[in-house]
Formats: C-alpha cells, structure tokens, sequence
DNA sequence: TCACAGCCTG
DNA sequence: CAGGCTGTGA
C-alpha cells in the first residue's frame, strides 16, 4: 500500500477514534482521587505497590487482577484434592490403618491364601478358646481363633471338667491332628514353598505330638526357620515360652504350632508377593532421601523378621495398589501400543516419579535382577547380595538419569510421557518410533502446526503494532506464504488473541499503578517511546528492537491506558466485563497493516 | 451449530 | 504460547 494511502487511513482511523471512544472524557476526565474500586484488588495492588513503583506481573495479578475465587479454587484444589479416579486408584500406603488391611493380596496370593485357609477349614469345627500368646495382635488372634477351632472343641471338651474322656477318644484326637499336620506339611511341600525345610529327612524329624515340652518346640521344622531368619527366632523364643506357661494346654499348643506353620505359610506367600511386586514397583533408591526406599524396604525386612500380621498387611495393602497403578497406568500411558514392544530402556518406578505409573514386562531382566539382589538384601545373608544390590541400583540410578537427559522433560506429575532411548530405538531401526535427536537449526526453524515458523510469529508481533484485531483477510494477505487450514487460520488468531491479552493487562496494569500514584488528570497520562509502557510491550512484541513502533500505535496505546485509568478510577471494575467496554473501543482504532508486510516472505 | 473472543491455566 | 473452557452472536 502506498505509505500516503496509509498514513490516510491511520489518521483518519485516528479521527474516529477521537470521534468514538469518549475522547471529551479522555481529555478532561479526573478521577476521584480516591479510587471507587474498594474491593480486595484495589486494596492489595495498593499495598504491594507501596514498595515498588512497577508490579512485577506476577503480584500484580496475584493482588490486583486474580479474582478471589480463583485463589479460592487453588487452595481448594491443594486442601481437598479432586476425588477422581486417580486418587482412589493410588491411594497412599498409609492410606489406612495398616491392622485393617484385610489381606488383600493379588489374586495367586488370594490362592495360595485359600488353600491354607481350605486347610484350616478342614480343621475347624466349632468355635473354641483364644490361643494364648499375647504377642499376636488381633489379626493374628482371629487367626488362630480359626485354626483352633476345631481341635479346641475337644480341648474345651477336656478342659471343661470332662475328666471321662477316655484315652483312646484322647489318642484319636491326636492321630487326627498329627494326620491334619502331616496333610498341611505335604501341601506346603507340593506347592514348593517351604522348599528349604520339606526334605524328607526333615519331615522325618518332625515333632511326634508328644507331650513333652522339649520335642515339640525343637523340631527341625521350626529350627529351620529359625536359621534363616534370626527374627523368627525371636518368635520362636516367645512362642516357646508360650508352651512352657501353657505346658498342660498341649493341644491349644500344637494348635499354635500350626497357626505359626500357617503363619509362616502366609508370611512366605506374603514375602513372595512383595517380592513379585519389584518387578513392577518403582525401584528403590539408595539415597537416604528417598523416603519411599526406606519405606518400602522396611517392611519387606520387618514382614519376615517380625511375621506380624500387621506389617505383613501393610505390604499387602501397598503391594495390591500397584498392579492397580500399572493397569491404570498402562491404560494412560501407552497410547501406541507398539511402543511397549519395543525393549525400552529400563524407567523409573520411583513412587513419586511422574513416571511411576509406566510399567514395560519387557523390563523384566532388569527389575528381576533389581528384585534379586534387593532380596539377597532383606535377607542379609550375604554380602554380596549387597554389594549386587548397591552396584545394580548404580547402574539404574545412571540409567534414570539417562532416561531424564534424553526424554522430553514432563511438565507435571499428570503428565504421562514413555521415555524411550532415541539411541535405541534408532538401533532397532523402527521407522514409526524414528526420535530424532534435537539440532540447533531444527529450533530455528522451529515448526508450528505445520506451516507457521518463529519467523511468523516475529511478524504477526510487528503486525500487532498496527492492527490489534485482524481480519482473517489481513491475515492471509500476510501470510500468504502459508497454507491456509483452519488450524492455520485458527492459531494466527490466538497468536493475536494472546497479544491483546498481554496488551491489555500492561494497559491495566499501569492505569491502576496511575491511579495509586495519585494521577488525578487523564491528561497527565502519556504513553511515550521512554514510557516504562512502551517499553515494556515493546519488549514483549518487538524484543529485538529493530523494528521502528509507529506513532500511531503509542496513540493507540496511550488511549488505551485513559480508557482503563477512567474505568478503574470509576469503579467499572467491578463489573466482572467492564472491560468490554475498553475493547470495543479499541478495536475501532485498528490501522492497516504496511504493504511491506503482506508482499515480503515471513523471513 | 459454528466461529470467535476472552479467560484461565500450564 | 497453547489448550481447554465458556459466552456470544450470526
């Protein structure tokens, strides 16, 4: 366009402008001195610019232009989390008393479990007396409750005064419970859990049922036990100090005895389960803080060392939420499910590792070595178990560190993003997951929705300098080098959408700041090149500076900053589209844009 | 219903 | 700057 020809047309756009928004008020309007604004904004955008003449951005809006409720809602969000999905599906360990987790172990858990209790059932009968160690907590107790029923029921047959119980009904009994013994030893050998303890030789040992105090407690079967895990041990001092008080109870204490099978049973199966957990858990962290590996590791040690119930549900309880986590994760995550075939390098299942939630069965060598050298570990049977264990976590934590450098950095903990080794994927030559590695000169020419580079972005910000809402002619004149879709089309209308955002909020901005600064006249209000206002959106539009901001536009601005100074100074603010107003007023005052701009190449 | 502007958020 | 969402006008 010829620059007369628009030059015209700026001016004349300048004229209606003086025609249109109230330019009598503009240029005689003052204000209160006391802004009318009273509310919460005012009040705070005046406090915080006691100090400081200019309000970073971030104060300001956090005082001044961020609404109650939007504060409101962000504390809500922190006090009461969103209910969602997400929050029931991972709950926190401690999410519960851990002595009412009711044995909620993943389903070949839940198997082995019933298979015990079938056993037990096949015991029981009628409810009898309490067993007598004090040690057990109530979970333990309801146990043993169980186990003892049956057997008990003859007990409290005998205990009960029935002194003409004869010996053979006596001996009966006790084949019975020698036979319900020997049957749960054979099922707990052909399930192959007790694998240590179920030779032959050893079964050969296996207490008789006599009486005596002596035989009973020392049996290779318990011993066996004992050897292998000190703790145990500790039980079995307290167990057997259980038999020696109840020494005359005999039979509620081959009852005990086989609830402390039962037990063991359960806390092996319990261990297990934990164990197969670390193939999918996050893997624990040598740092010592890293909360979740002493959490998590504690009660591997303790659910064996200390074969409470209670802590035995406390790893039940964390063990059956994450498969739950990974279903749901994998349900999330993996949007291409090709991907997970591939061998990816190994990731991070820390708890609180956005990418927790990925779990990849092709990871299995890795966690299975982790899970191996971390159960030589608990054990603490060897060193070297140790040493595997301190070497392998070395050898993830570098691996994590890996995986952080060459993925994508995860914006938010909600993010679920697959990390894959570009090197990898690049050796396995799979097209489809080509990740290529990221180049200075591909960010220059960084593509935007497949046509818009920075270079129109750099442009559409110079454009802004003249037109504030263009046409989508204008637009296409513009850009003519690009294709034009919608998506196109829509994204250079947001671009121009986030340019009056910020245009705007500097406007107000600064008129609040005005009027805390005691401007009285609309007339002393003057957008300038050395005005901070000008600068501070020539920064934001034309940060290189080498492009020459019309007059115009400090016009333009200039009529801006009075219309907000008159709105605030009003009190239009406080109508939720005051600036509605301002807006429609502006957009009348839009020029056209140069003709350099719609012949020359975005570059 | 669609397109667009504006607001909010990340 | 982009995406989601809502309100509004044609």
């Amino acid at each position: 366009m010829d620059p007369s020809v628009w030059s015209k047309v700026m001016y004349s756009s300048s004229n209606i402008c003086l025609d249109s928004c109230s330019a009598e008020h503009l240029s005689s309007f003052q204000p209160n001195p006391v802004p009318s604004n009273s509310d919460a904004q005012g009040v705070s955008f005046h406090k915080d610019s006691e100090s400081t003449k200019i309000l970073p951005e971030s104060d300001y809006y956090s005082g001044a232009e961020a609404q109650g409720s939007s504060l409101i809602c962000s504390s809500q969000l922190e006090l009461n989390p969103p209910r969602d999905g997400t929050t029931r599906r991972h709950p926190s360990p401690a999410s519960g008393p851990c002595g009412h987790h009711d044995w909620n172990l993943s389903s070949g858990h839940q198997a082995k479990r019933a298979r015990v209790e079938n056993i037990i059932k096949g015991m029981t009968g009628s409810p009898g007396m309490h067993c007598a160690d004090g040690t057990t907590n109530q979970r333990e107790e309801e146990e043993n409750e169980r186990i003892g029923e049956l057997p008990l029921n003859q007990e409290h047959i005998e205990g009960s005064g029935s002194s003409s119980t004869s010996l053979m009904a006596r001996k009966q009994l006790e084949s019975q419970q020698q036979q319900h013994l020997r049957q749960l030893r054979t099922k707990f050998n052909h399930t192959g859990e007790v694998t240590e303890t179920t030779d032959s030789s050893k079964e050969e040992k296996y207490p008789t049922w006599n009486d005596s105090p002596d035989t009973c407690p020392r049996d290779a079967f318990t011993d066996s036990y004992c050897e292998s895990e000190s703790s145990r041990s500790r039980k079995y001092q307290g167990w057997k100090k259980v038999k020696l008080i109840n020494y005359f109870q005999s039979k509620p204490e081959r009852i005990k005895l086989m609830a402390d099978v039962l037990k063991y049973e359960l806390s092996r199966a319990v261990s297990r389960s934990v164990d197969s957990v670390f193939k999918s858990m996050p893997l624990l962290q040598s740092s010592p803080n890293d909360e979740g590996s002493v959490e998590t590791d504690s009660p591997l040690q303790s659910s064996v060392a200390k074969d409470k119930k209670t802590s035995l549900s406390c790893c039940g309880n964390e063990e059956v939420q994450v498969p739950d986590v990974q279903t749901e994760a994998l349900s999330l995550v993996v949007q291409k499910p090709r991907l997970d075939r591939l061998t990816l390098q190994p990731r991070v299942r820390a708890q609180n590792h956005p990418d927790a939630a990925l779990h990849d069965d092709q990871n299995n060598h890795t966690t299975i070595a982790h899970q191996h050298a971390l159960r030589c570990l608990q054990d603490g049977r060897s060193e070297v178990g140790q040493t595997k264990f301190e070497m392998f976590d070395a050898h993830w934590n570098s691996v994590k560190v890996r995986s952080k450098v060459n993925s994508r950095s995860v914006r938010s903990p909600q993010t679920h993003t697959v990390s894959v080794d570009p090197m990898l994927l690049e050796s396995l030559c799979l097209p489809h997951v080509k990740i290529e590695p990221e180049s200075p000169v591909k960010n220059n020419l960084y593509m935007l929705n497949e046509g818009l580079t920075t270079n129109h972005l750099k442009k559409a910000k110079l454009m802004f300098f003249y037109t504030r809402y263009p046409s989508s002619l204008v637009l296409k004149m513009c850009f003519h080098d690009v294709q034009f879709t919608r998506c196109i089309t829509s994204q250079l209308i947001k671009w121009f959408s986030n340019f009056r955002e910020f245009y705007y909020i500097q406007m107000e901005k600064f008129a609040r700041h005005a009027l805390i600064e005691g401007v009285t006249d609309v007339r002393g209000l003057t957008v300038g090149r050395e005005s901070e206002l000008f600068r501070a959106l020539n920064m934001h539009y034309n940060k290189a500076n080498d492009f020459q901001v019309p007059d115009r536009f400090l016009e333009v601005a200039e009529i801006t900053l009075r219309e907000f100074y008159i709105a605030i100074s009003m009190g239009k603010d406080r109508d939720p589209s005051w600036k509605k107003a301002i807006y429609k007023v502006i957009c009348k005052l839009d020029s056209d844009v140069p003709a350099e701009f719609n012949s020359h190449h975005s570059g």
